[in-house]
This record gives structure tokens, sequence and C-alpha cells, in this order.
DNA sequence: CTCGGTGCAAAGGGTTTGCATACAT
DNA sequence: ATGTATGCAAACCCTTTGCACCGAG
């Protein structure tokens, strides 16, 4: 181990970070990233955002989350945590963390180690369960 | 509702539909279902490939699951089970279905409804947990 | 005979990457 | 001074689509 390599504090880099953690609730994805930074920074390009995206996930500062569609979405919480999914509205919620210890226990019993996993729970929010469709 | 369109059956979509079934816990991609199918008729397109295999989704007769990887993969089981994927190796197995009857609960304490859901467990399999790294 | 399905090839859209330059250390 | 991070733009990759022809009903 050792040689890792160094890595430099940039404004590119902390922008990228703090317009993710202002997100909020929001999920955004990469490219809604990039406008917001570049309302402070015109000059930054995508490939630096994505770059710096996956360089704050893989250092555990956020955490990416896949829906099903194509695109990636970035949380300011780094993980542990679930999500649900409004699918006529397209709203995300965050949801408390879960062991998932009943479902992990069939991987584990044949034989395999359950280090993480991803969990999406799709269905109607509750304003779009409420109103008329 | 009534107009439904009439829908044909052709060679492509039959051949679409073997391949799928005879994928058995290989959870294939479009473009190896592509090759199989062309293996047996040499002019199918991998248009065709994308449009039948999203025809039979839509029917309930195969299933789509997405693994946080950039790519769709096609299951014959339309549903309700889970996945567990080793990130050394990629191996993918099935679960067993759940009810995820904890999870989903915060949810609808929240006023929403849950009609499904997609579970990935992530970890080490058993042969690459036991072999030397 | 009809009109839904097919093959072909080009377009799409999110993400990644090569390269010369800028800048953090 | 050193070499990592950036900006730009092209490349990638999976997937979708427009269009003219084919073939199931």
């Amino acid at each position: 181990m050792g040689a890792e390599a160094r890595r430099r504090t940039t404004r590119q880099l902390a922008l990228v970070l703090d317009a993710v953690r202002a997100s909020g609730t929001e999920h955004p994805s990469a490219d809604r990233i990039f406008a917001r930074v570049r309302a402070v920074l015109p000059t930054i390009s995508l490939g630096t955002v994505y770059r710096n995206l996956h360089r704050l996930a893989a250092e555990g500062h956020i955490g990416i989350v896949h829906l099903g569609d194509r695109l990636a979405r970035f949380d300011p919480m780094p993980g542990g945590h679930d999500h649900f999914v409004c699918e006529q509205c397209g709203h995300i919620e965050d949801l408390p963390a879960t062991s998932l210890d009943l479902e992990a226990n069939a991987a584990r019993q044949a034989g395999h180690q359950v280090t993480g996993h991803a969990l999406v729970l799709y269905g109607l929010c509750r304003a779009c369960g409420t109103s008329p469709t």
C-alpha cells in the first residue's frame, strides 16, 4: 500500500462538494451539479465535475445512487440509507438505513459475504396517491 | 382501455424469449442475447432485440435487472426476487423474494404507497471469499 | 391486403478520456 | 520546479429511433 497518489485541493473540488452538500434531498444528477457550480465558477467543465464527483465518492464524502434510469444521482449522505421513488412524480425520499438481516441471510447461507446493499422502494408518494390522477 | 395494439408473433420475438429463458442464472445483457440469437438467425438486428426485450418485459414474460453498472441485464424470472453480486468476480446470484415489510414501513408511515422494490446485495461470493486474493 | 415488425444505420444522452495547459504544493 | 487537476472536445457505450421494406394475420 503506501504509495497513494497525492491529492490536491482545488477550487473546483470544493465547489462540487459544496453543491452536493447544498442539494439537501434533491439527489441531483451530474449535469445539475454542473449547472450549480457553473453559476459560481463559469469556467468549470463537465469532465471536471465528473472527476471530482467520483473522487469525492471514492473518498467517502458523498454517495452515488442508481435509480434504475440511466443517470447517476449524487447524495450528500455517503451511504447506509435507502431510497423511495415515486413512480408518478419522480420524487425521491431518503429512508433510514436498514440492516436487511433477513434478506442477507439467504446469501450468507450460500457461503457469500455481504458487505453492502442498494435498496430502492417504488410506489406512489403521499401527494400523488392522494390527488386525482 | 380496449384499443390495445394487435401484437404479432414473429420468429425474432420467439427466439429472443428462448435466449433469455435458456440463460439460466447468467443474467445476460442485451448484446449477449443478440449474439445468441444471431447464431440461430444471423439477420436479426440489435434494434429488434431491444424492442422485443422491452416488449417481453412489458408483457411480464421476463425481468429487467439494473445492477449499478451501465447496462441492463435480463432475467427469465419476471420479478419478485432479489440479487447478490460479487464485487470481485461479478457473479450474480438470485435470492428468494422478500417482503421488505420493515423497510417499507418507513415509507408507509410517511404516507406513501409502496408497490415494488429493487434490492441488490454486494459482497464476496463463496469462491472469492475463500480463495487467496 | 394491412399495418405491425424488421433491418439498417444514424442519432441520442450520459459518462469517460487524451492532451496541452494551469496551478497547488 | 514538479506533477496533479483542469478545460476542451472527441470518443465511448448502451440504447433508442426514423424509414423503407417485409411478412404475419
